[in-house]
DNA sequence: GATTTATGCGTACAAACGTACATAGTGCAA
DNA sequence: TTGCACTATGTACGTTTGTACGCATAAATC
C-alpha cells in the first residue's frame, strides 16, 4: 500500500531494507506477539518481498532475535542518557520516577515488545545473551549514582513497577514512587 | 503412547478430562510458548483425541486464557498461605525473602509460564481481568501485613525482582534482599 | 430388548506456514 | 557496449494449522 516499490520499475536502490525489516518485525511482534509473527507478515509491513526475508536472515528466528536484541540496545541508550543527564543523586532519584512513571507506562507498544521478549527469551536460553547484555548495561547507568546494591534494587524496582503499572492502570503514582525510591537509596 | 485409552475399547469414562486438558495446555505452553501451542500438542500431552479439544473449548484462545486463568488461581493460593501462615510482621518480611529468593528461582517452568502469561495479556486486553485478578489477591494477601502503600511496592519488587533473579543467575541474593524488604517496610 | 437422546470423536479441508531455489535484474570492470 | 559476478525475487513445495461436521457410541427411558 506505500508504493513506490510495486510501482517504479521494482527493483530499487535500498540500503538500508535490513534495518527497515528489523523495524518492521519489531512493529509485526508489538500487535501479533511473537506467536503471529511470519516472514509474510514481517515483508508486507516493511514492503519488501516475501524471498527478502530468506535472502537477509537465516531464519525467523535469527530475524527475531535480531530485532530484540535492537529493542534492547535502543531501550538501554535511552536508560543511558536520562542517567548521564543527572548531575546530583537527587536529579538521579527523579530519573528513577520518571522511568517508572512516565516513560514505560506511556508506550503500550514498547512494554508490550518487552514482554515479548522476556517470553522468548524464556523458552530460548540461546538467547539469553540479549538479556543479560541489557542488565548489564542498565546496572552501569544506575551505578554511576548508586552503590552495585541499590543499583540493583532500583533496577528491580523499576522492573517490577513498570510492569504492575502497565496491568493495572491506577498502579504506583508519582509520589509514591518517590518515596519508595527515597526508602531504597537511604 | 501413555496406552490406557487407544487400548481398552476406546470411549472411557473421563471426568476430568476438561481439566486434564487445561493441565496440558499449561505444559505445552512451558514448553513450547504459546506461539507453539496447538489443538495437536495439546490433544497429545493431555491423551486425548483431536475432536475433543473444540468439542470442550470453543477455541484455542478460549482454552489457553482458562489454562492462564487457573495458572494464577493456583499461584495466587500458595500466595495467601504463605501470608497467612506468617504470625508477626518480622515472619511476613521473611516470606516475603522466600517469594523473591526461594519459591519462584526454583521453578522455571512457573516463571516461563508467567512471562508467557504477561506477553499474551499485553496483547488480548480482553483477558486484563486474569491479571487483575491475580494482582488484587496478592495484594489483599500482603496488606494482612503491610500498608497498603508498603504493600503495593512489596508486590512490584517481588515482580522485578524474580524476573531478574530469573534472567540473571546471580541476581539478588537472600541477603541482599531481606535488606531490600527492611527498607520498604520501614 | 428396543428406541431415543445426548455425548464424543475421526476425518477432511481450506488457509497459512517456513523455506528452497531457479531465474531475473543490476552495477561494475573492461 | 559487452560480459560477468553478485544481489534480489517470484514461485512452488511439503507441512502444519484451526475448525467444522457427519457419524459412532454410550446412557437413559420405556
Amino acid at each position: 500500500m506505500t508504493a513506490d516499490r510495486s510501482s517504479s520499475g521494482n527493483r530499487r536502490y535500498d540500503p538500508d531494507r535490513k534495518e527497515r525489516i528489523i523495524e518492521a518485525t519489531l512493529e509485526v511482534i508489538a500487535v501479533q506477539g511473537v506467536s503471529g509473527t511470519t516472514h509474510r507478515r514481517i515483508a508486507e509491513a516493511a514492503d519488501v518481498p516475501l524471498g527478502s526475508m530468506t535472502y537477509h536472515f537465516a531464519s525467523l528466528d535469527d530475524l527475531i532475535e535480531q530485532a530484540f536484541l535492537k529493542l534492547t540496545q535502543e531501550i538501554a541508550h535511552h536508560f543511558d542518557d536520562a542517567f548521564r543527564k543527572a548531575q546530583t543523586v537527587d536529579e538521579a532519584r527523579e530519573a528513577v520516577v520518571e522511568v517508572i512513571c512516565g516513560w514505560f507506562a506511556v508506550t503500550e507498544r514498547k512494554m508490550t515488545l518487552i514482554l515479548e521478549l522476556y517470553a522468548y527469551v524464556a523458552r530460548n536460553p540461546q538467547t539469553r545473551h540479549v538479556m543479560t547484555g541489557w542488565m548489564a548495561k542498565s546496572r552501569q547507568a544506575l551505578e554511576r549514582h548508586f552503590s552495585p546494591d541499590v543499583a540493583a534494587s532500583l533496577d528491580a524496582m523499576i522492573e517490577g513497577a513498570s510492569i504492575h503499572n502497565f496491568m493495572h492502570p491506577d498502579g504506583i503514582s508519582r509520589e509514591a514512587a518517590r518515596l519508595i525510591v527515597a526508602k531504597l537509596t537511604a
